[in-house]
RNA sequence: GGGCCAUUAGCUCAGUUGGUUAGAGCACAGUCCUGAUAAGACUGGGGUCUGUGGUUCGAGUCCACAAUGGCCCA
């Protein structure tokens, strides 16, 4: 006898009752230790942040992990899987900045870093309950308890000798990088801060300038009078860091004549600024004007500020003191003719697009400007913030003559979303990993990796290792990896430390506090004696960017090579599979196989599955300003994790967008799982009632048609789910799943229901209840990865409860393997011709407006080939059945097409018509009138409340047609509703009465329950 | 400004190497079926396959350009 199951079921419910038993059993351990011997396959988990809570696109990757891994345990793979979490860096600290109301540096500093850093450290896993019980309640199978964590000390120490490892190969160098820097926090901003602040309509001013060339021309420039390159900007604080003027080589520029000088700009904006008094009196191409020397608006040298100089490995070196310094123009393709003069302002010290024109052509840097935004030197502003100054520069200017018009103008301009300061672009120094040095390596590397979806590999992936800049991997803050790196505070020799033993054995080694901890500021506090003078070895004081932790982990999270060398070097060093969102390309993606190709020269993960994100139900993001977030617990909690899950999978190819509303996970639930239910709980049901034991071995060599049809559209079902899965495709995998479940519900049950209700035990019985059963058990082990509850739920009932012998759980069970022997491609056909014939007949009788429930004499199907009509003879009592006819005839389609006008009702679609009779004898009508006793008697049971299986009395009062009838057809009548008897007056004591009119005659029913 | 992805019914999505009349589910209207049914069947309304060109005997499908949305980068 199996557990009884209602028809109508709770999932979530279900689910915590699934999970009780999964955490009582250890299923998921023994999921694992089960497959000791099997092949390995290495999954990675990319690590989130748990200082924030999951929302549904962590459900999202988490569920496409999960039925990945899951599906390969069911095949025989051995796959431990830990979870991680990224613990360091920026997102941490802005959240601990926040709690403690901070807005600077400055203010950590004085705070203390020590004490900062211990908040970051328990501010890290405040969301971590949170995290666990939704991994736990969306069935994501992962070791927990052993996390990694980026902040641990081996963690550390395995990320200082990869540093090591780069070091020594000459990898690491130190440069410059213009970053958007916020003068007030002292900090630079990532890209996604300063997305967060940028204002439209600010007002900044809109500046001329002149700059007097002074020779270098190739372009016959006129000598008559002083000639002026006129360039245009919005910053002018930015001019005395002038090195440069670039112009767009293609472009034709124009040199117009005024009173008392020559201007030079691109011929196409002379008539959009306002040039009026100036003649033309040449063109010129762009390319011609590159080398013209110029004199600098500021020399450095008179205002005590350094000159540096860009040298071919990108480094900066000062310069000796030139009163007559001259600077040239350059061409650059970044130079447009939208705005402006043509001709742009070159301040390598400040602009990106600027520094990476200094370090192209050599160019000279100069930075007046400090980390606070203020003007250095001795300029007349020297001492003010850089906003203050631009008035007195332009002051300055026009007081020189140098100014040509000034003004202003309203742009968008990035502002610090915490302190709404002003974002200043500055360069600043970096540590950078020379990760141009091995793209070609990671460009051919990423040819040996399936991504899924494959475009990503030559295209947004490829795109960006082709356009691959060296990493700027360093940031100047407190909660992170320090960097090994120790200089000589003498002679400025740097080193670069692998491990904590080589730490402690320097010599002089010196600062070490216990209990160890490898941040800040106790690595600070270290010093050794430098090597090659004896001078005191200072760790540099930077930590490193978070994307290197993560991107780390494969061996980090094995303490490699301290510990677990084999189990790396054998076994795990590359994963099988990995998966995350898009964003990642840039990420996690990135920095895995930036840092595998430059440690061991090849790609560390073999099959990546990129998923898209999920937008809102119009298509926006979202984001708590908005308003629009979904949260996964209340998802879950309403319609259970298969039903969240199973809409993933299912809704679009992973690699495409989701537009997620909650209501179409409660479609699914609804379509896929309650279909799926129902058919399970109608089974258990009627073998219960027949008391029906599955054998250990089902013979499935059915004589039944239908029976074998099922049989052979399941194992083709198997086939396609596991070549899907395989080629990690769950969505068109799930998609034939649903395929199959319908059609096992809406033709298959539907067809077979009076084999389990008749009262005989025959061998058509036992053959139906052997193929439905064996129908569902399959179908609990395809789901088993898809929606392991359900899956479990059915399995436990079906299986174990029957066979105690067979493992404890579905997750432990092989995957189902296909009898491709039972696959029947003609009996697929056959079958669905029938359906064909009989959705066609049911739109002819309700055509001519006679319901199934009334019997009709016969059918005419048209055929046009033998092949159709063998194949129609097979399931010809199919089509009787369902269409409720007598007889089923065959003729040509045009026959059958011409019988509309002779007592038929036809209805015809491409090739195939079918023709039901309409004429109703009296026999015919009699026999419909049973059936409709029988709806009314069974709706009269079903609202009494009666059991299935009760037998009952049934009594009637009706007219003479009726009777008539009734007498006819009563052990007809009596078998279906089980009824004892049907005697002709109503007693008083009946558990229910009523009176019907059915087809203008009167009859009134009434039952009781046997016994 | 550059790159990638998407655009098919009111909504969510299918649509194979180009080939009869472009489909499904949901929603809507009507009819029917039902002792597995919070289900199902049938019918109906609802489509300029985002647009414009091109290749072809033939284009939702291939090519070019554009528009809109999303993501990434500047």
């Amino acid at each position: 006898m199996f557990k009884p199951v209602e028809s109508r079921v709770s999932f979530p419910q279900l689910e915590e009752k699934v999970l009780a038993f999964w955490k009582d059993n250890k299923i998921f351990e023994k999921s694992i230790e089960a497959r000791k011997d099997g092949t390995r396959f290495t999954f990675y988990e990319g690590p989130p942040f748990a200082n924030g809570s999951p929302g549904i696109h962590h459900v999202l990757a988490r569920a496409f992990k999960d039925i990945i891994v899951r599906y390969k345990v069911m095949k025989g793979y051995y796959v431990p899987r830990i979870a991680g979490w990224d613990t360091q860096g920026l997102p941490v600290e802005l959240e601990v900045e926040r709690q403690l109301g901070f807005s600077g540096k400055d203010q950590i500093e004085n705070y203390g870093v020590e004490e900062f850093n211990k908040r970051c450290r328990e501010s890290v896993f405040k969301y971590l309950e949170e995290w666990n019980i939704l991994t736990e309640r969306i069935a994501y199978w992962v070791d927990l308890d052993n996390a990694y964590k980026t902040m641990d000390n081996t963690y550390i120490e395995s990320v200082w000798w990869a540093i090591k490892q780069i070091w020594d190969k000459g990898l690491i160098y130190q440069g410059y990088k213009v970053t958007p820097h916020c003068p007030r926090c002292g900090t630079t901003l990532s890209s996604h801060e300063v997305a967060l602040g940028y204002e439209d309509d600010t007002e900044d001013p809109s500046v001329y300038i002149k700059f007097e060339v002074t020779g270098g021309s190739s372009a016959g420039l006129p000598e008559d009078k002083p000639v002026y390159l006129l360039a245009w900007t919005t910053t002018p604080w930015t001019l005395p860091g002038n090195t440069a003027l670039a112009v767009a080589p293609d472009a034709e520029y124009v040199l117009l004549e005024g009173d008392d000088e020559y201007l030079v700009m691109a011929a196409v904006l002379a008539g959009v600024v306002d040039m009026e008094g100036y003649q033309e009196v040449n063109i010129v191409p762009g390319s011609k004007l590159v080398g013209i020397l110029y004199r600098p608006l500021y020399n450095p040298h008179e205002f005590g500020v350094e000159r540096l100089r860009f040298q071919d490995d990108g480094s900066l070196s000062a310069q000796e003191p030139d009163m007559n310094l001259n600077y040239r123009v350059i061409s650059g393709d970044f130079v447009t003719l939208e705005d402006g003069t043509g001709i742009v302002h070159i301040a390598p010290a400040y602009g990106e697009v600027d520094h990476e024109a200094g370090k192209e052509w050599g160019l000279d840097f100069v930075q007046q400007v400090d980390l606070q935004g203020n003007n250095t030197g001795t300029y007349t502003f020297a001492g003010k913030f850089v906003k203050d100054a631009d008035e007195d520069i332009i002051a300055d200017l026009q007081s020189r003559g140098l100014m040509f018009r000034s003004g202003t103008i309203k742009h968008t301009y990035p502002f610090c979303w915490r302190c709404e300061a002003p974002l200043l672009y500055y360069a600043k120094q970096t540590w950078y990993i020379r990760t141009t040095a091995v793209k070609d390596a990671m460009i051919s590397g990423n040819q040996e990796i399936n991504w899924y979806p494959e475009h990503i590999k030559n295209g947004r992936f490829g795109d960006w290792l082709q356009n691959n800049i060296d990493w700027a991997f360093s940031r100047e803050r407190y909660w992170g990896t320090p960097l090994p790196v120790w200089r000589c505070e003498e002679c400025g020799a740097m080193e670069c430390v692998g491990s904590v033993d080589e730490l402690k054995n320097k010599p002089g080694f010196t600062g070490f506090r216990e209990p160890m901890d490898l941040h800040r500021p106790y690595m600070d506090e270290i010093y050794f004696s430098c090597e090659k003078c004896g001078g005191k070895m200072q760790r540099t004081p930077e930590v490193m960017d978070c994307w290197f932790d993560s991107g780390a982990m494969p061996f980090a999270q094995l303490h490699y090579p301290y510990e677990n060398r084999e189990l790396f070097d054998n076994e795990v060093g590359q994963a099988d599979f990995i998966c995350e969102a898009v964003d990642q390309t840039r990420g996690w993606f990135y920095s895995l196989h930036a840092i595998s190709t430059l440690l061991f020269n090849r790609p560390v993960y073999k099959n990546c599955m990129c998923l898209e994100l999920i937008l809102d139900a119009q298509g926006k993001k979202m984001s708590k300003s908005r308003r629009n977030v979904v949260e996964p617990a209340d998802v879950v909690g309403q319609y259970g994790a298969d039903a969240l899950r199973w809409y993933f999978f299912t809704a679009t190819h992973p690699g495409v967008v989701k537009r997620f509303a909650t209501r179409q996970v409660a479609e699914i639930s609804r379509r896929f799982l309650s279909t799926l239910w129902n058919v399970y709980s109608f089974f258990v049901l009627y073998a219960n009632i027949d008391n029906y034991r599955p054998g250990e071995e089902i013979d499935l060599s059915s004589d039944y048609e239908l029976d074998r049809w099922i049989i052979s559209e399941l194992n083709q079902l198997i086939m396609e789910v596991d070549s899907n899965l395989v080629g990690y495709n769950p969505t068109d995998a799930g998609r034939k799943i649903e395929a199959f479940v319908d059609r096992l519900s809406n033709w298959y049950v539907r067809r077979s229901r009076r084999r389990f209700w008749k009262s005989e035990n025959d061998a058509d019985k036992l053959s139906a209840y052997h193929t439905l059963y064996h129908c569902l058990v399959t179908i609990s082990k395809l789901l088993a990865p898809f929606t392991p509850f359900l899956a479990e739920e059915i399995y436990q009932n079906l299986v174990k409860s029957v066979f105690p012998s067979v493992p404890e759980s579905v997750h432990l069970t092989d995957y189902s393997v296909a009898d491709e022997s039972k696959i029947d491609k003609q009996l697929s056909d056959d079958n669905r011709l029938a359906m064909r014939v009989s959705s066609l007949g049911r739109a002819a009788r309700s055509k001519a407006g006679i319901k199934v429930r009334q019997p009709l004499e016969d059918v005419y199907v048209g055929v046009s080939t033998d092949w159709e009509k063998r194949a129609l003879e097979r399931v010809t009592p199919l089509i009787l059945e369902e269409l409720n006819v007598k007889e089923l005839y065959y003729d040509s389609p045009q026959v059958v097409a011409a019988k509309e006008s002779s007592g038929y009702a036809v209805v015809t679609e491409a090739n195939n018509s079918v023709a039901v009779s309409t004429a109703i004898t009296v026999e015919l009508e009699a026999e419909g009138m049973a059936r409709e006793i029988v709806h009314r008697v069974q709706n009269m049971r079903r609202s009494a409340g009666y059991e299935i299986a009760d037998h009952i009395h049934v009594y009637y009062e009706a007219d003479a047609f009726i009777m008539q009838s009734l007498s006819s057809f009563a052990d007809y009548v009596m078998q279906e509703t089980l009824a004892l008897n049907l005697e002709d007056g109503i007693p008083d004591d009946v558990d229910a009465k009523e009176t019907y009119k059915v087809s203008g005659y009167t009859v009134a029913l009434a039952v009781k329950k046997a016994g």
